[in-house]
DNA sequence: CTAGGTTGTGGCAACGATTCCACATGGCAA
DNA sequence: TTGCCATGTGGAATCGTTGCCACAACCTAG
């Protein structure tokens, strides 16, 4: 390249940067040698010398999952904006495959990481090697450092609170994990609603899937329905129990809301879709993905060594048709 | 590292790579230097060095689409088992977005390019860089090189025949694009099936949306049967037109199957929540996203200079409760 | 006329890993 | 003893870019 302009490198690099003196015909004599055979500075090279690249990494659990799936489409719009770039990696929930993931992001030098993390290894681990994390929708382990979360436990509040207000007094929680900060916040906001409603909690109405399967949802609706009939409501802890608690439900022919009011956590395309509409809990999940990002990327302009940010994105009740009164 | 270990770089390299030769316990040695002070290997520098780098670069049109993250999600999982990672770019359907991202995988020097290409410019210009190149789902302009398509007109001519055979001679087809050749095919498919069974194809029932949104779908199905209220079926010819003309149909009350059949391509979740359950073309786009990375990858691996690999993937007709004969 | 500043360019080292080549050691056969 | 091969290690160049430094040309003020 340098050859083809008839120049040095170093003024290859200053005209097409624009840093440094460059004189204006020696700028666009570059700048056309460029276009005439095509160059692309290469990035690896760039990114060894300056010993950080435009590249972030992207951890999630599920991209099949519209929640990820979402998350990830903000993620990714905001970093492209900013010339950055996303590595998109899935761990399928699995510790092993998170970090294996954080070795390669090391590898390459990101940036920064926005991770849903599984396990609070792979958090230290990141930090260890001085990358920027941004924890995303849930923390795991550590208290520190930047994140964007839902409130989780305002959002549960939100859900138990309309099916309380409507006279249910029988509501069963549905729920995978409560290790990990969304379901146990989730779990602590259904407590909290029936607490501050004086309404007793029958700790046998939470039910605990055997896996983050819908058909483990459904086998576990199945189970708690046929335990306890009295039951009036369902509340369903993530967009993929309800999926499971709906098949269910459906199955049965159960009259929805008539006999049984249904709520979810995280409002994905079928819950608008289906009839009855699912009332459920959205965290506009593609902003939240757009904050995540945001927050990313202010720690990177920024001196690094600022105070952590934490976002609590506000959780909004959506009520459609599954959620109604007792008979 | 080389002065942890104490040994030279090159003897690093040698030992944790395993080429050339290296002492049983110099090699443990490094390991363990390695080990104790958390060291990974720069892959930019690797890159630099090799000239090429473990990444692929993945773009797609709409990470929100339900079709594409399966698509991605597909790639991922086979790039990750075989050590490459997946940069993903969404282009938002834009021609200009895929050229930037084509130029940010020129300067990362990326072994390869998974693309649903929207214009042919891209693709030529990825192969002037002498990238490998693997068309997924649709093909631009380029009739050669690898590629990895559905049948759509078979898949097309599976639906409508089905239709047909149910007795439906009012059939109409509600299409978004037919300049890519998934639109074209499917378009093809239903003039096919037509032909095939002998009844005439009214063009009047062939209708196009204004944009790729659910909302635009949505408008054009309401014109659609105000114009022609004798219609008995629909086929929406991909997953979110699909979505449109069933809101539209929910909407306005229209009892399906019973006045009306709702036939769609491309399987979605919803598709099976929903009652009735829509009448679809599935094209297990999981499976379809791994076919992609394999075929990169047995290129990366392989003689370059290869035939190209051109895989169809079959289509496949499930059938729901939202056709019926008409009355 | 000279000193000092401004503008513009090239040379060189460095980033970290790889790979060829040179070289050292030791064993073994002639 | 000499020569050769196998084994193992280090040195140095290289990949492409950047940024510091030196230096050259020219201008301007004293």
């Amino acid at each position: 390249m340098a050859r083809e302009a008839g120049v040095s490198p170093s003024t290859v690099s200053r005209a097409l940067n624009g840093t440094g003196y460059t004189a204006p015909q020696v700028r666009e004599r570059v700048r056309a040698a460029a276009a005439r055979i095509g160059y692309i500075p290469d990035a690896n090279a760039r990114s060894l010398r300056n010993r950080s690249s435009r590249s972030v990494g992207v951890l999630i659990s599920d991209l099949r999952n519209p929640f990820y799936a979402d998350l990830a489409a903000g993620i990714e719009q905001v970093l492209r904006a900013a010339g950055y770039h996303m590595i998109l990696v899935n761990d399928d929930g699995s510790a092993e495959e998170e970090l294996l993931a954080v070795q390669t992001f090391a590898a390459m030098r990101v940036s920064g990481v926005i991770i849903t993390p599984v396990s609070s290894r792979s958090v230290k681990s990141l930090r260890e090697h001085g990358i920027n994390v941004v924890q995303a929708d849930r923390r795991a382990g550590t208290r520190h450092g930047d994140a964007v979360l839902g409130d989780n436990e305002q959002g549960a509040e939100l859900v138990t609170e309309h099916l309380l207000a409507l006279g249910h007094r029988r509501i069963a929680l549905l729920i995978d994990e409560t290790k990990w900060t969304t379901g146990a916040g989730r779990l602590a906001g259904y407590r909290a609603a029936h607490e501050a409603a004086g309404v007793p909690l029958d700790e046998k109405l939470i039910a605990f899937t055997t896996s983050f399967e819908a058909e483990a949802a459904r086998g576990a609706t199945a189970e708690l329905l046929d335990a306890h009939p009295d039951v009036t409501a369902l509340f369903a802890a993530n967009n993929v129990i309800a999926q499971g608690a709906f098949q269910e439900i459906q199955r049965r022919r159960i009259a929805v809301p008539r006999k049984l009011s249904l709520a979810a956590y995280d409002d994905v395309p079928w819950m608008s879709m289906v009839r009855p509409g699912i009332t459920t809990v959205t965290q506009h999940t593609v902003s939240f993905g757009k904050r995540c990002a945001e927050v990313l990327l202010s720690r990177l302009d920024g001196a690094a060594e600022q105070e952590p940010t934490i976002i609590h994105v506000q959780p909004e009740l959506v009520v459609r048709a599954s959620t109604a009164a007792p008979r």
